[in-house]
DNA sequence: ATTATCTATAGATCTATAGATAATGC
DNA sequence: ATTATCTATAGATCTATAGATAATGC
């Protein structure tokens, strides 16, 4: 390890966590094309060769932006479910899960999109783990579905829904910084698990009948 | 008017219509970071000094363009509306209007989407105009709803749904490029307002019985 | 010898404008 | 005088790399 970090110094991490953090706050705050080599220099503290040392391009380090932030996402989404709870409380704890990560100043979803909406055309790798980290939070929907409700009638088709429900959610919100509004759209999420659920399982709909917390 | 256009001249439409048009096929494919001075000149066939003349600044021209994609977004979710029909009638032509703009070449809702999450700050005016066309897309949708099936409960926020599943279901599409994907993903959305519709009204299904077309 | 950084710089963009030119309409 | 363009260029980025430097591990 070189420059031995004179114990005083103020950034004691070592570079390439430092660039990768850099990314990280630059690509959620001002999307790929904001993720410039000057700004991240300025923000991780570090000289261009740095960043061409440890991530070998631009694009090289944007590679690693999104797949920190994919499995950051992915894990949220994952923990948002409480095993062994029933159907009602599982949905409550969704609801308070998506709106954890839209709001989550990371802003994973926002991130993800932004990378896939860029147009700069992005290396096949990114394309690669952008389309993985989709199917898997599609699969993690339905197996959380299927855990709560058994099987499902269209299950798939129905997490799918409910992704690009909750995508579009974040988006309104981060145009609109709305969060009544926000809450509003991720319980009609709910509700549109439910209602389908109950359709298919002729369930009895509890979820709609907790009491409300409040705003 | 100067340059009498020799007759023979490529490029008889004056430069103003021609530097927009540069501009919304540039900020369809690359989106508006890609839509730079060089690349919208080599377009257009024109000098820097044209576009400044016509539209002030680079963001005068992003204005211009979603003022652009915009109208003629509305106007596509507006025609896709057979006015006076039953409603399995309408959403089928629902189904192929919402198909046939996640297809146009313009990428219009697409195009939208990658100037909302840019990054790069826009005017305020471009700000002003992206939540104009949703608010106004939006009272499209619910507008249809009711035309369709006199009062329906909640139909703002069903409306809202609608909106965002076609939005991911674009998205969905512009990632993966599968057409069959695109289209269960359509028919599902018409299925859910069949689905809260009935849920108000006791209404039969019609749509869902309808002979589906093939692939 | 390997790892991690720096100094310094090349060369390719990019945005924007000053000032000239040319045609049309008054 | 107004409208629409051009030539030419300033000045600010941006990406990327060559080559030097310094510490560590063998």
């Amino acid at each position: 390890m070189p420059r031995p970090a004179l114990k005083s110094t103020p950034r004691p991490e070592p570079g390439r966590a430092r660039i990768l953090q850099a990314g990280l706050d630059l690509a959620a705050e001002s999307g790929p094309s904001g993720m410039t080599i000057s700004r991240l220099c300025q923000r991780a503290g570090v000289k261009p060769p740095a960043i061409y040392y440890h991530f070998g391009s631009k694009e090289g380090l944007l590679g690693a932006v999104v797949e920190t932030v994919a499995e950051a996402w992915l894990d949220q989404l994952e923990a948002s479910q409480p095993a062994g709870s029933v159907i009602a409380q599982r949905l409550r704890a969704a609801v308070d899960g998506w709106q954890a990560m839209i709001e989550d100043p990371a802003r994973p979803i926002k991130l993800l999109l932004s990378v896939q909406l860029d147009g700069a055309e992005h290396s096949a790798e990114i394309e690669a783990s952008l389309r993985r980290v989709y199917e898997r939070a599609r699969q993690l929907i339905a197996e959380s579905i299927r855990a709560a409700a058994g099987e499902v009638s269209e299950v798939d088709a129905l997490a799918d829904q409910v992704l690009g429900l909750v995508q579009a959610a974040a988006l309104a919100f981060h145009l609109e910084s709305d969060r009544k509004h926000l809450r509003a759209r991720l319980h009609a999420i709910a509700q549109l698990i439910e209602t389908h659920v109950a359709g298919t399982t002729l369930d009895t709909g509890a979820y709609a009948e907790l009491p409300r917390e409040k705003e």
